[in-house]
DNA sequence: TTGACATAGTCCGTTTCGTACCGTACTATA
DNA sequence: TATAGTACGGTACGAAACGGACTATGTCAA
């Protein structure tokens, strides 16, 4: 068997990360987009199961350009902007991840539930205190989750909601973790 | 007011991740301990709600050694090994960790679920065959999970109990939710 | 005309990742 | 008692990701 790249290869491959075809599909579903327009629209949808900082939206789309995979337009005026759009080499790079197996089950990292893991060194009240805040926190979240489905739910498919219906239920499988520990902190 | 740190302030302040804190609570709950028998302690516990790669627990420990939180101790023999102590400083560090609020609410981070965002790109037919992947994953690890609970339920406490009791909550909220959508896949 | 504020983008040093690789010990088999 | 296979234990290091401070631009209003 040669190891040789075939010579016609399609592309050099880039290596297209989770946050590359986050970024080709948010451009995918809004269309042309600048980076700041694509960080305004993660931040309540796509960043609450794929956290990432908004400085990959300014490097990343320069990369995907780079690799023929999206197309960079300069605005005019002042502000140096730059409208990137998905080109057909994009599109098909982003239908074929769709259709690829994504692995492995979810990862999650939470210090708080790391706390509780290590809480034999902590008291009864420390960690009422704790859950007591959790409860707050997730009280909060679920307010802005219900908050971002209310006003998206008419505009949107069913499929763009489900995953706030699923970071809903997550918030809310939590609160009734730390409701209850906060009820009746389990002894050491 | 002076920004100069203290002269006599207590320690030089070495950065601590959450891996750190991490390291010494397992070093706590288990005492003295190698490396390697921290990465096998954290793959079945720890590692479910804070993943990271091993190779920071050969790093990090070394760390804190220098930072005055641990004590390293070289075994004899061929395998050079090295066994770290928690230190007065150590516990203290640990527990005043402990009852600092942990801040921010969980991340989360999920491949299958940012594909179901853009999933107005896919065909039903690999829409339901997403779902069905999950479906087996999540059963999976509910297994796995299980057994994890099942093995070390008598011989652990039950507030280090709890955050299993929350990854298997999370993971049936997830197995729920990806079988709604296998058997009646949201339209676009 | 300035100054307060939201918008938009950049930069860059530090951490973390991930994984390929390298020894060491043990076991089974002949 | 060679040897080969495999699990164990650890290291190294280039590539990504992080994250926050900083710059600059537009806008409205006093």
């Amino acid at each position: 068997m040669s190891k040789q790249p075939h010579p016609f290869a399609p592309e050099p491959s880039v290596r297209l990360s989770p946050v590359s075809y986050l970024v080709m599909g948010l451009i995918g579903l809004r269309g042309p987009s600048t980076p700041y327009q694509l960080k305004r629209a993660a931040g309540r949808s796509v960043n609450y199961f794929w956290p990432f900082p908004h400085s990959q939206l300014y490097g990343e789309p320069e990369r995907l350009t780079a690799a023929g995979l999206l197309e960079e337009e300069r605005e005019e005026g002042g502000r140096h902007r730059k409208v990137y759009t998905l080109t057909k080499a994009g599109r098909a790079a982003l239908d074929s991840w769709l259709i690829s197996p994504p692995g492995e089950v979810f990862e999650m990292r939470d210090m708080a539930v790391l706390q509780l893991f290590f809480s034999e060194f902590m008291s009864r009240e420390a960690l009422v205190a704790l859950a007591g805040d959790q409860v707050r926190l997730y009280r909060e979240r679920i307010a802005v989750l219900e908050a971002i489905a209310l006003h998206y739910s008419e505009r949107q498919g069913r499929r763009r909601m489900a995953p706030l219906d699923l970071g809903l239920r997550m918030a809310r499988t939590c609160l009734d973790f730390w409701q209850e520990v906060a009820d009746d902190p389990p002894e050491a």
